[in-house]
DNA sequence: CTACCATCCTGGTTGC
DNA sequence: TGCAACCAGGATGGTA
């Protein structure tokens, strides 16, 4: 589920109320996420202080350490329908389907049977990873073998940094044969970027999703890349996109699907342009494309 | 290299 | 109403 822009919100939600906090219980109830869990992993985890949280593409960076800081790094992937939600001492997960009806805390009801990791931390607030199709990743790696983990040593510049712009994209496109939609998919030519968000700045860019990468040279690469970095801060700004199961650490909702121009918005008018189109929807690589087929080209 | 496809899961929604 | 097919925000790994 979560793209960039989400994995951002929960970063920074998390960020304010758990770092600094020391670790004093960790639970794997299920373990086999997309891989399994690595050996002793609610032991590692246990004693360890939060130092930090970064975040690399969709992936979240927690820094921890028992004595010293940044000795070991827990990565977290949600794949598409993980949660992670934070709870201060004694409260409730919000929204379980024993609880509450779907919508007070918005998204789907949680499931206490996907609740997959639990850990608790020194003030008595709890982390929950609750992961209904498990496609989440956890591992723990040391500090100083991260760039070489295998998830993340291919992936290629972030979106929202300096060192991506026009130049540097167009680099990554030249020769790949493959549509511009896909290519923007791939981690390798541009980190973070997902369905949703991919599509959306097509639109922005006024690139059809079905043109060949290659050919977004120049003038376009500038345009499209300049793109990216709009819709992608705009999402952030708002939180991220609520579809059907995201929510906040705080388990407050995004509300950026509001500003969608184009995605699952099929035969609705183009937004904010004279073109007379409507929006269409086309299936690449087995996903959804939605795109103005008069005003992107 | 590049591109396509199947695959890992569960659950909500759609359509017959 | 019941049930099956379809669809979903991701990313790897195998094959051609």
């Amino acid at each position: 589920m979560p793209e960039l822009p989400e994995v951002e919100t929960v970063k920074r939600g998390l960020e304010r109320v758990i770092v600094g906090r020391r670790i004093v219980a960790a639970e794997a109830r299920r373990p086999d996420l997309r891989w399994p869990l690595p050996a002793g992993f609610a032991e590692r985890l246990t004693g360890q202080r939060i130092h930090g949280i970064a975040r690399r593409a969709k992936y979240l960076l927690v820094q921890l350490g028992a004595a010293e800081p940044g000795e070991l790094v827990w990565l977290i992937h949600l794949g598409m329908s993980g949660r992670l939600i934070h709870t201060a001492a004694g409260e409730p997960l919000p929204g379980t389907v024993t609880s509450a009806q779907a919508g007070s805390s918005g998204g789907w009801p949680l499931h206490a049977a996907h609740n997959h990791v639990e850990v608790t931390f020194d003030d008595g607030s709890v982390l929950t990873f609750n992961d209904a199709r498990r496609f989440g990743v956890m591992d723990l790696v040391a500090a100083d073998a991260l760039d070489r983990h295998r998830l993340l040593k291919d992936l290629g510049p972030e979106p929202l940094s300096n060192a991506f712009n026009g130049p540097a994209l167009a680099a990554r496109l030249t020769g790949r044969r493959t549509s511009i939609k896909a290519a923007l998919l791939d981690q390798r030519v541009v980190a973070g970027v997902g369905n949703i968000y991919a599509c959306e700045a097509l639109f922005r860019a006024g690139l059809s999703p079905r043109r060949s990468a290659y050919t977004v040279q120049r003038g376009r690469a500038e345009g499209l890349a300049a793109s990216l970095k709009s819709v992608l801060s705009d999402a952030i700004a708002a939180g991220g996109s609520s579809l059907r199961d995201y929510v906040q650490a705080s388990g407050e909702l995004g509300y950026f699907q509001h500003a969608f121009a184009v995605y699952d918005r099929e035969g609705e008018e183009c937004p904010g342009c004279t073109c007379d189109s409507v929006v269409r929807r086309i299936v690449q690589q087995g996903r959804s494309t939605f795109y103005c087929p008069a005003r992107q080209r």
